[in-house]
DNA sequence: AATCATTACGCAACCGATTGCATAAATTAT
DNA sequence: ATAATTTATGCAATCGGTTGCGTAATGATT
């Protein structure tokens, strides 16, 4: 068991006082050349850490940034981890991860211990079923930078980070109609969430615009695990028209509708067209392979991060009420293929 | 902007001394109900928040759990964090998660991070090209509880988390050989990471078990990344012998090798059999299913969880120089089986 | 050589909570 | 009523760096 180097160690070995010694091992102008080389070859000689405790006691910083995500095992959210830990590092800043699982009260409790943490800032997308923000006015009455991404609400003084859902929802629907669907069914997650609002809003005016009637019973809320993707299926065999669409919000479970529709006799894309939502490396793999929104998890992920540290670090090249919009890409596929090449 | 409220604060406004407060906040038994009671009113009232900084500073303890992962988005990354994630939650643990992005020298400078930054332990699953570890007997020298998992080494006194990768090679071999495969190439990575190194040794212990000659052409070591496919294909067309089994360490390669044969006209399983590795989700879609290993993330997660915080708790039921080895299991699908059926 | 600027460093307060020890107050025993 | 306990609280040092301000030492200026 090693005992710990301090400045104050450093201090008496080299019989310093130990403001120099911070102010040499911090590159202090105050300090000359001399000074800090010695002090500096005696730190690494001695095995001298900085206690960040202490510092951060002192500084009333932690270098930290705080993330709270529905869930880490997504695609998506751990593209958009890396993107913001690669940026975070290379920066100097640690991260702090944390699942909400989908529920409010988990977020909660979550953002009051980063908040306690001490984290220099706040990088959220909302679970599930969050239906009030009061949590996070902890971070902005501090002046605590708050980045909500991807499902997001707008909070006064926050930057928001996502991409255009509502016109996506209408670019992939529009497609859809295009590729000869006239009864196009909805799959979507729950309609508070931004994400699956937008993306309905978009699908709806796709339909006004195409002059297609929409009816509510084309509208399928779930929770979005793969399970529903059954549910999906019954709902269409038993639905009164013949469904010959399906946009569904995410593709893992656009994947296993096809799965499910094809187990039901039905084919796709020739009885029923699909597009997903996020271009999930399974998107490419599935037979015949999805047609969706290609969704920049990296990117965003990226953004956020620089984001974070400009507020951070005082570069506000962005405005604090900013809200950075991504491009997104419709990506066709066979499941959207209309087959009048044969 | 709100202004901070310390134990000071409470301590005036409550005309007590900062002691009591603080033993009142933590619940010490020296302290009446009635004082404890008062105390904890005013404090929620000022909405006080004990400072992490100063109570990691004098306890020297800062509830935190460092992770080095060489990338997060990964599915069995993330599965494995999630998992991690969850149980440090519960347990009232933070986790600080770095990328080591499989480079030794940002593994080197992110464990130093981590250290300075005070974890109470480290969880590591090793970069690709890592070849030596001293960068974390810093830790082990402070008796910093160091557990490694999929990606190991044997360092004293540390806990490794992992699957038996030798048998599960062995077993992947034994089918391919039972389908009919007499060349089976082992497409893998690094060979001294002790996952692909193992898995090999199950390889070769299968071709020595059923009689099947070895020769070094058999072994691929690549550095995993999807443009490897196009190149094992390469490898299999100018090969000399016929190729008839294809055993690939992990599923995302190895769905990629699938997709390349067959734009190369070889017939899968029929010409050529393929197992992969992980159970990843792309397994279940790809046509023809892969056949693969189930690989326990997030319970590999939990697990690794569990034994960190039981080491910090104090609750030894592990010795710190165990090693837990979880279960795998063989997961057959189409795309490695003999069509003796038809 | 005397004066003024710089430069280099030390002093000591501070960040906010924890905790061993001492003491005062309340309770019980004699 | 007094001594012996028990209970409740205060005191002050401690964790390890950081930083504003003051001063000594060095060098430049005339």
């Amino acid at each position: 068991m090693q005992k710990k180097v301090t400045i104050y160690d450093l201090a008496a070995k080299l019989d310093f006082s130990a403001g120099t010694i911070s102010r040499a091992l911090s590159n202090h102008p105050g300090i000359s050349q001399k000074t800090k080389g010695i002090v500096q070859a005696k730190a690494k000689e001695m095995g001298y850490r900085s206690n960040k405790f202490a510092a951060n006691l002192s500084k009333q910083k932690s270098n930290t940034i705080g993330v709270i995500v529905p869930r880490l095992n997504s695609h998506f959210m751990s593209a958009v981890l890396s993107g913001v830990e690669k940026v975070a590092n290379e920066a100097g800043y640690n991260l702090i991860i944390s699942q909400s699982l989908e529920s409010e009260s988990k977020e909660i409790i979550n953002s009051q211990v980063l908040f306690n943490s001490g984290v220099d800032a706040l990088l959220v997308s909302l679970a599930y079923d969050t239906d009030h923000y009061d949590h996070f006015t902890t971070f902005t009455n501090r002046n605590i930078p708050l980045v909500f991404f991807d499902r997001v609400t707008t909070l006064p003084g926050c930057t928001t980070i996502l991409i255009n859902n509502e016109q996506a929802g209408f670019e992939a629907t529009e497609h859809l109609i295009q590729q000869g669907c006239r009864k196009i069914l909805y799959v979507g997650g729950n309609l508070k969430r931004n994400v699956y609002h937008d993306r309905y809003e978009g699908f709806k005016r796709a339909h006004r615009i195409h002059d297609l009637p929409l009816t509510d019973d084309l509208l399928f809320e779930t929770d979005l695990s793969s399970q529903m993707a059954g549910k999906v299926i019954n709902y269409i065999q038993n639905h009164s028209g013949k469904v010959d669409g399906l946009f569904v919000a995410n593709d893992t479970l656009a994947v296993r509708c096809i799965q499910e529709l094809q187990k039901a006799g039905y084919q796709v894309p020739n009885d029923i067209k699909v597009v997903g939502f996020n271009n999930d490396p399974i998107s490419e793999v599935i037979s015949p392979a999805l047609s969706t929104i290609e969704y920049p998890g990296i990117k965003m992920g990226i953004l956020a991060g620089q984001s974070i540290i400009s507020h951070l670090e005082g570069n506000l090249n962005l405005q604090p009420t900013d809200s950075i919009v991504l491009r997104h890409k419709l990506i066709v596929r066979e499941s959207s293929l209309a087959t009048t090449t044969n």
